[in-house]
DNA sequence: TTTGATGCAAATGGTTTGCATCGGG
DNA sequence: CCCGATGCAAACCATTTGCATCAAA
């Protein structure tokens, strides 16, 4: 994990990296699967045992999205969350993720497919609008609750 | 348009047909190029000299919404955006349209491709996760701007 | 007439901001 | 040392909610 920090801290360019902003690199970092809300890192952090204030986290947030170190996404729940955006895999472009919402038990799987590159390439040409990124969300049932109780309203863990 | 009012009409089941309610939908009918909030429903309503409080209108929302005749969006403004759901094109799956967000002017445009059914099928075999609707925003830049200020910080309208 | 719908104002909750203080480079 | 970063509390702002009143069916 040191060696990703060292790589994420080579992005700072002139912002000063503080004990904070390494303090939520380092929650993403050991919370890969999960799409972190401000008050989730806020949390996380004084279970840890770290000082952090809550204003600090959002302004970290929005340093860290600004850096492209994270990709802010939205699922619905009334807050946004975020997610570290993959600095391994060098070349593939890194945007191809995508989310897979459950309407019964909230969970969110993801996806690594990327069968969007022909379709950006489409939209490309037909409209001329130049695709930088973009963001994909199935919504549905996920295995475990398919057969369940299919239907009805969701929990949103 | 009164033709459509009616058809939406009758999607009110036990619910009350009440003159807010279908001033919102005779809303969304004259602004159909449009994603709007609650706050421009608002404006839009009392610029036509009709009465209606904020408080209706989010509740309408949350109601027309649970009905299937508007789909709220996100688009990273801070507020919900809706949109009418096509009632017309009767067979066509009716959640397959998508965005083009631009980055630098704000200005948001819609395609119509839809080469996403086959992304779907198989995402629901390779995951066994029953999909029932998606959602999917690209961002870059329209035909306007992409040639002149590429980059910097958008504007949001 | 009955019960769901409305409107207002107050409450909520995520996010932002002003400002004095702190500390990374 | 200096200026950007932090923390706290207050401010913001979209959305929700309690409650008395109103009106659709």
């Amino acid at each position: 994990m040191e060696k990703k920090i060292t790589a994420m801290k080579s992005q700072f360019k002139d912002h000063r990296f503080t004990p904070q902003r390494r303090l939520v690199l380092e929650l993403f970092l050991e919370n890969r699967e999960q799409h972190l809300s401000a008050e989730e890192l806020y949390q996380k952090s004084r279970e840890k045992g770290e000082e952090i204030g809550l204003a600090t986290i959002y302004r970290t947030l929005e340093l860290l999205e600004e850096l492209g170190l994270l990709q802010k996404m939205n699922f619905g729940d009334g807050r946004s969350r975020y997610e570290l955006v993959a600095m391994d895999k060098p070349d593939r472009h890194q945007h191809h993720h995508h989310h897979l919402i459950c309407l019964e038990c909230g969970r969110i799987l993801e996806v690594e497919e990327d069968l969007l590159t022909r379709l950006e390439k489409v939209v490309e040409e037909k409209h001329g609008f130049q695709i930088v990124n973009h963001y994909l969300q199935f919504f549905g049932y996920c295995p475990d609750c398919r057969d369940t109780g299919k239907g009805r309203k969701k929990k949103r863990a």
